[in-house]
DNA sequence: TTGCTAATATTCCTGAATGGAATACAAAAA
DNA sequence: TTTTTGTATTCCATTCAGGAATATTAGCAA
């Protein structure tokens, strides 16, 4: 096994700072040491590599190819050692952390409000919550990185649990300046004749939306505008020009509220359900179980 | 930032060998330093996360909950830490490198074909290929960690690029002591009569097929098995008992040798297409290039 | 080109930390 | 208990990192 010739970390932390701030002296300063440290520690880490991976030239540091693919591994490593070393701190207070992912339009609405309950009713555990795109819960799960996932569709790895969280629906909205805002039921036909704001091409809503209207034959729709996220698509539609498909979680408060109208299709509705994620291997979290007591009460309340 | 406090990655090194060899003296000894040090390395390292990582009793060495993650970290740093070792080395000896996911099935059947031809062409370049699961080359196309996939369903991630490859299929096939054998269209009903071997769920045959059955009304098959490589399923097909739906490049070879039958369905195809997908800000790999010529001629040639 | 300036590399030295040898200690096994 | 195996500690020589001072280089202006 290889042990004497890793390089040291802070080789990598150097050069992370020197590609950061642009210069050695810079990179001196934000790491608390002189300026010929910071030089030989890069001189270090190439000689370990046997390449150059930052050139100077033009006031200005540049990285080679080689110094890229370092850099990249670099950051990655420095990040993922100082989540490490605040969840082992928290581990060291007794508090238990629970490594939790959520799609974007259910970290937008249902988060604050779980992290808030959560934080009230289990002072002595800790949530690291993060917004992941699209399949990306997946692959944290399976590598052990994440031990829960809340997700608008269920993943497709082997090795994955899921049980049901709650049914959602996809609605038809619109502002309410928009001419169907008198309609109550609309025949499907007329999905062809309206301007969409929708979430980006392999966003679950999306996806959804796709799979029920292929079901009924309609292939494409008239996209005005992508947007990265819900609430924002939300402002989009206020003004009243255009329609979109988004979650009942997401658009019920705006509804009641009066902001936005719900414009059912007649014969056509877009059901699906909402999922908690687990790894086989890890199913008996006890800050996981807590949580998805919290989720499970919340859905209770609401239906 | 932090620069000061990091840890030495010897002692992830050391806190892996040691779980890995079950003994700090058997660690030692793999890492070809005396047993004195390793125990120090190991203290050294849990005095910095300030926690118990490893426990000895019983005439073993247990994680501890805290050790378990400083593991996982370790481990992959360690890992990736190696292979950017082994890439650098190839750079310093002017071989550029690329880095191509493919699904299991492409990998199966392409795979070895491509780096053959590769290789003969360009000796001057390099593949690290690898095959993954399901959507996983998505995120390592986003994070840089991947210049190249080859996959069978368009990936979803935005920052991601993708060009045909080349039009596939799915087809119904079985082997050739299978009853069906004689025949040579069947109507779509009888689709539901049918024992299948599929590949797990989550592959993207799978999912191809389910989307398909899904549009023309079908929810479920009868399935007897489900194995996670095309190469195996095949081996299941051939005593004749069950059918399938597999990618035509996989099976043609068998069909045209007659070791598998292709039932035709009439009024249903499932087609598809299979892509070539790239991060966007990584389009000019001209190691790249160079294996995507070769895939094309190949695919040329082919029809 | 010639200065001038800012940034980087080198040299030298001191202090800190590493690893080995010897040894003390602990825990199973006999 | 004794033996044996494995782990921790102590001590010391060696190595290596970082600071100060200094040499060198690169960029820039005239």
């Amino acid at each position: 096994m290889e042990y004497k010739n890793l390089p040291d970390i802070r080789g990598w932390a150097a050069l992370r700072a020197v590609v950061e701030k642009g210069s050695v002296s810079a990179a001196a300063h934000v790491l608390n040491v002189g300026q010929p440290a910071v030089t030989k520690r890069l001189h270090t880490l190439e000689d370990s590599y046997g390449l150059t991976l930052v050139e100077r030239g033009g006031g200005q540091v540049r990285l080679t190819a080689a110094g890229e693919k370092v850099y990249l591994l670099a950051v990655q490593t420095l990040d993922r050692q100082l989540t490490l070393r605040h969840e082992l701190e928290n581990m060291r207070r007794g508090k238990s952390t629970l490594h939790l992912d959520v799609t974007i339009a259910i970290g937008e609405h249902f988060l604050p409000r779980f992290l808030l309950q959560f934080s009230e009713m289990y002072p002595q555990y800790r949530i690291d919550s993060r917004m992941v795109y699209g399949r990306q819960s997946e692959n944290n799960l399976a590598s052990g990185m994440t031990d829960l996932a809340l997700l608008e569709r269920p993943p497709e790895h082997p090795d994955l649990m899921v049980q049901k969280w709650m049914e959602d629906e996809l609605l038809l909205v619109c502002g309410l300046n928009h001419p169907l805002v008198e309609e109550d039921m609309i025949p499907i036909t007329m999905l062809l004749d309206l301007s969409y704001v929708l979430r980006e091409p392999g966003s679950a809503a999306r996806l959804d939306m796709n799979e029920a209207l292929e079901r009924i034959g309609i292939h494409t729709l008239d996209i005005a505008l992508e947007v990265g996220a819900t609430d924002a698509l939300i402002d989009v539609l206020i003004p009243g020009l255009h329609t979109s498909f988004l979650p009942r979680f997401a658009v019920l408060d705006h509804i009641k509220a009066g902001r936005l109208h719900h414009i059912k299709v007649s014969g056509f509705r877009i059901m699906r359900t909402l999922w908690i994620a687990r790894h086989r291997n890890n199913i008996d979290h006890p800050v996981g179980d807590a949580l998805i007591d919290i989720i499970r009460r919340d859905a209770k309340n609401k239906t």
